[in-house]
DNA sequence: CTGCTCGGCGCG
DNA sequence: AAAGCGCGCCGAGCAG
């Protein structure tokens, strides 16, 4: 008999245990016991059943089995699933969610230290101290807690040790964790979903979160190809020969040389702001601050080298040869994606800037030989989103065949696509002021639903509730101080100036829900669509290998997935295989005579992950392809 | 020296 | 043109 699930857990450390459970999650079959280095070959063994491996945190298991050529086709991550039952309306009622926390709310992913508690910005608040108002011990409020805003604590952390430590960390301060606990925590999930008021929106989430942990895993073992000999060439025509430690490119030097001189000023340093500032107001040039776009405005022969020289000294600081020789390994740039690493459900990243890549050096984004960069992105997906939503017909039209921007030009609404772009950002983000709030109103017209669905979730939010993507993942409460303003503003006797600034954070974090329902519903399709490029991406290459045995991956040499060569990881690497993601956007590095298949799969994924979450809804979800052999040249 | 905040800017 | 959402990373500058 097959098991559904095969529970993996740490008896003792160094050791690990293997639980085969049945569909209904009882124990199917006997356990294993045995120790760390024998994991990947078991897996491999059992995997063959495709059970769906159920572990507290993909980052913590997986990395060591991809390392052993073991890759897994499912997975449940306690970890992240836990954090999305605990808060979702959906599961509100389970014993899950209305359980005292336990250890599992302080866990954080492997690979990164514990977060530190984040200092609350005092500015906004400290004067309720003065006003103090006592909260009753049996206030409901009294468990509030503070928004979960925070998360650059992340430091820059690889390998296991890391890993165990911070693990550790949270179980000495959550309790001594117990033999059994994560079956105990895998049957309170099971009965939260089975609950829930809709459990198959949030069955979806769960297992949709739980495959964009393997697929985050799998992209970090792969990594981006990058080529170290074409960025070294873009650096230097951009800054110059690769200057000693601690001195400045040519190009720089020269633009500084430059920028002393028109200023009259030969101390002027355009790389301290409060120095530059200085320097600045010295020459008679008033500004506020030394962001770009206000410099622009200004008309002074010193400008334009100065401008000049913060571009160039932001690719030196931000992606130099520093940043070269940290981040890229033999040929690869190994990012840490870390799936919800964001309230919204997107993933977050940390390493080398992953998710901030400029545009600048794609160039270095380089296929291998006989390898080619399949570059998709998602074409107006969060107002598609939004469309679906709202169930606008009106918006779905407008996008169905064409560029969604240009539909609702065509529809009359608004008069260009710039227009039609910036009042759906604003209207999406809560933006009032300058060209987007004008087109509101237009657009409030052209799609009332569209328009009545964003505003209805900032209400929700100024007055303190909570707002859910259309899978079930819930915001975060806003915090005590935040509540307790509310309150104090609502009160008698409350004076002007806080009833302004009580509607300040009001309207602030409306604008947080209104953004939050469309943000992380477009990171739900996100997770759908790589979830279904990854088995698409696998068969593709098994099929590719029964086609051509001469030119496919050696596994059969290998004795831990000899007997099939399905569940071998080095198809990450040799065939098909994601290789990088962008919250809209992915890219598959692939043997050049399989990327017109691997364009089509990316279509029909994306296909596939609207009719997931939306069912039939008459709304589209296309995707722009480029076949490229360097990142640069997609769109 | 370390650790932190801030201004600024890269991405969606 | 420069407001509105979500992030991470850098150097400067300050506190300890």
């Amino acid at each position: 008999m097959t098991p559904a699930y095969i529970v993996v857990s740490e008896p003792r450390p160094g050791r690990v245990l293997l639980e085969p459970l049945d569909s209904d999650g009882a124990p199917a079959g006997s356990a294993a016991e045995l120790s760390r280095p024998d994991l990947a070959a078991a897996v491999a063994e059992r995997e063959r059943d495709r059970p769906r491996w159920v572990w507290n945190d993909t980052q913590r298991w997986y990395p060591a089995l991809l390392a052993a050529n073991v890759r897994v086709d499912r997975c449940i991550d306690l970890r992240l699933c836990h954090t999305i039952l605990r808060a979702s309306t959906l599961t509100a009622h389970s014993t899950l969610a209305t359980a005292p926390p336990t250890a599992w709310d302080a866990l954080r992913p492997a690979g990164a230290p514990t977060a530190t508690p984040k200092q609350v910005e005092p500015s906004l608040f400290d004067d309720l101290a003065d006003i103090d108002q006592p909260v009753e011990p049996d206030d409901p409020r009294s468990t509030r807690h503070k928004s979960p805003s925070g998360g650059a604590e992340r430091a820059i952390f690889d390998g296991s040790m890391a890993g165990e430590r911070a693990l550790g960390g949270e179980r000495a301060r959550g309790g001594e964790r117990e033999v059994g606990d994560e079956r105990r925590e895998f049957a309170l999930q099971r009965d939260a979903i089975a609950t829930a008021s809709d459990p198959s929106r949030i069955a979806l989430l769960v297992a949709a979160e739980s495959v964009g942990a393997l697929a985050a895993a799998e992209l970090r073992h792969a990594g981006l190809p990058w080529s170290a000999e074409r960025h070294d060439a873009l650096l230097t025509r951009v800054l110059g020969p690769r200057p000693r430690e601690g001195e400045r490119p040519a190009e720089l030097e020269r633009l500084l040389q430059s920028i002393r001189s028109l200023l009259g000023d030969p101390t002027a340093n355009p790389d301290s702001p409060v120095e530059l500032l200085k320097a600045l107001r010295r020459a008679g040039i008033t500004v506020d601050s030394t962001r770009e776009w206000e410099l622009k405005s200004i008309k002074h022969p010193a400008i334009e080298p100065l401008l000049d020289y913060k571009k160039r000294s932001r690719l030196l600081t931000a992606n130099g040869w520093n940043w070269l020789d940290t981040w890229v390994v033999d040929g690869r740039f190994h990012a840490n994606y870390l799936p919800g690493g964001v309230v919204t459900g997107r993933w977050a990243a940390e390493g080398g800037g992953a998710l901030q890549l400029p545009k600048q050096v794609r160039g270095a984004v380089v296929a291998d030989e006989g390898r080619m960069l399949v570059v998709a992105d998602a074409a107006q997906l969060e107002p598609r989103i939004l469309a679906a939503l709202a169930g606008d017909r009106a918006m779905a039209a407008a996008g169905r065949g064409r560029d969604l921007y240009d539909g609702i030009v065509a529809s009359g609404a608004v008069d260009t696509r710039a227009h039609a772009k910036v009042g759906m950002l604003g209207a999406m983000y809560g933006g009032t002021a300058g060209e987007s709030g004008r087109m509101l109103p237009r657009l409030a017209r052209a799609f009332p639903a569209a328009v009545a669905y964003v505003e209805a979730a900032a209400r929700t939010g100024e007055t303190g509730g909570v707002v859910s993507t259309r899978l079930g993942r819930t915001s975060p409460r806003p915090s005590d101080e935040w509540l307790d303003l509310h309150d104090l503003a609502a009160s008698d006797g409350a004076t002007d100036a806080l009833r302004t600034r009580a509607r300040t954070e009001a309207r602030s974090w409306g604008r947080f829900t209104r953004n939050f329902v469309v943000q992380g519903t477009a990171a739900e399709w996100a997770l759908c669509w790589i979830g279904s490029i990854r088995r698409r991406l696998h068969a593709l290459a098994a099929a590719d290998a029964a086609a051509n045995p001469r030119t496919a991956p050696a596994a059969a040499t290998d004795p831990t997935t000899a007997a099939d060569p399905t569940t071998a990881a080095d198809t990450l690497t040799t065939g098909p295989h994601l290789s990088f993601f962008l919250h809209d956007e992915v890219m598959v590095h692939t043997p050049a005579h399989l990327a017109d298949a691997v364009a089509h799969e990316l279509r029909e994924a994306a296909a596939e992950a609207g009719r997931l979450i939306f069912g039939d809804a008459p709304v589209e979800f296309p995707v722009t392809v480029a076949i490229v052999d360097s990142y640069d040249k997609a769109k």
